[in-house]
DNA sequence: GCCAATTCAATCCAAATGGATCAATGTTTT
DNA sequence: AAAACATTGATCCATTTGGATTGAATTGGC
């Protein structure tokens, strides 16, 4: 059976919004990480990082993991990484020693805005069947479903 | 900085759309695959290749990759977990002896009947903040972008 | 002020991941 | 029809992952 046929049946499945939303972003991820990776020699996570540190300046990793819903280690890894090569600085938070406020280094905000811009391109070839009000409405939809109350506390799946 | 204010501006950012996507998959898989992990005792390639079985009776190993955009040894792998559990039954194609066709057994069946249950409520859980005519909006522009001729080759990401 | 409980981030380690290779089968070329 | 090439899926193995633990720092109860 051909690809799209395949892909059609799921799609009109019970689990259609499921399943169309992992097909874009593992698809998506398998094309940019291994990029990024290759150009930038850097895993996802620690770029996730490094756009979180250096859209908000002081932040702590606790926070990281706010924006980028991944185990708390690997965000400690990443931002290890981040600091070997140069790209943030720690520094002691004054009001609570056990945490880290992280800033971008003046390489790291150069390693940035190189990685905004290919990320910026790859996100407009992806979006690119939507016309620019199906894009906004795509947006707003699912910015609302990302801020709703349940994607990370379910009660369907306890504990 | 609260997590709601950091996640307004990264929404606001030139990389929303990317941001609020994997936003809601990677914070969606936290709660999913975890909690499938425990109560089914499989990862989630796992459940996707019995899911794919089971809705394509005779599909073979190269076809799921299509469907889920995995490595291929990750589909090897679920698929020799699900067969050494009883859950699919493989089958030498007539064709092409190098295939092999999968088939959901009875048991395989079952469980997956049990899988596409919890993951429907958890599905209406996290879609419950759209309106029907949302959801169904929100739907077809993500099957278009899913769909498009860019996202599983890009050409600005090139090697 | 002291001790238990809590929070933050680093580290540990068993398990999972994925790129590369391999063996088996099928296809194409000459 | 033999040899070169291509495709399918399994396996190898170095790297990564993430749950659990640890250590350091702070907070709260008494």
């Amino acid at each position: 059976m051909s690809a799209e046929k395949l892909l059609e049946t799921v799609f009109a499945g019970e689990l259609r919004e499921l399943m169309v939303l992992s097909y874009i972003v593992l698809g998506n991820n398998a094309v940019t990480n291994r990029c990024i990776e290759r150009r930038f020699g850097m895993p996802v996570q620690a770029w996730s990082a490094l756009y979180a540190i250096g859209t908000f300046p002081g932040i702590r990793a606790k926070e990281i993991r706010q924006l980028f819903p991944r185990p708390q280690n690997t965000i400690s890894r990443a931002v290890t990484l981040l600091e070997g090569r140069g790209l943030v600085v720690q520094k002691i938070s004054p009001s609570d020693a056990r945490e880290k406020l992280l800033f971008a280094t003046k390489s790291g905000k150069e390693m940035l805005s190189q990685l905004i811009e290919v990320s910026r391109d790859r996100q407009e070839e992806w979006l690119s069947p939507l016309t620019p009000d199906e894009r906004s409405m795509f947006f707003e939809l699912a910015r609302k479903v990302a801020t709703g109350p349940n994607l990370l506390c379910s009660t369907v799946m306890t504990r």
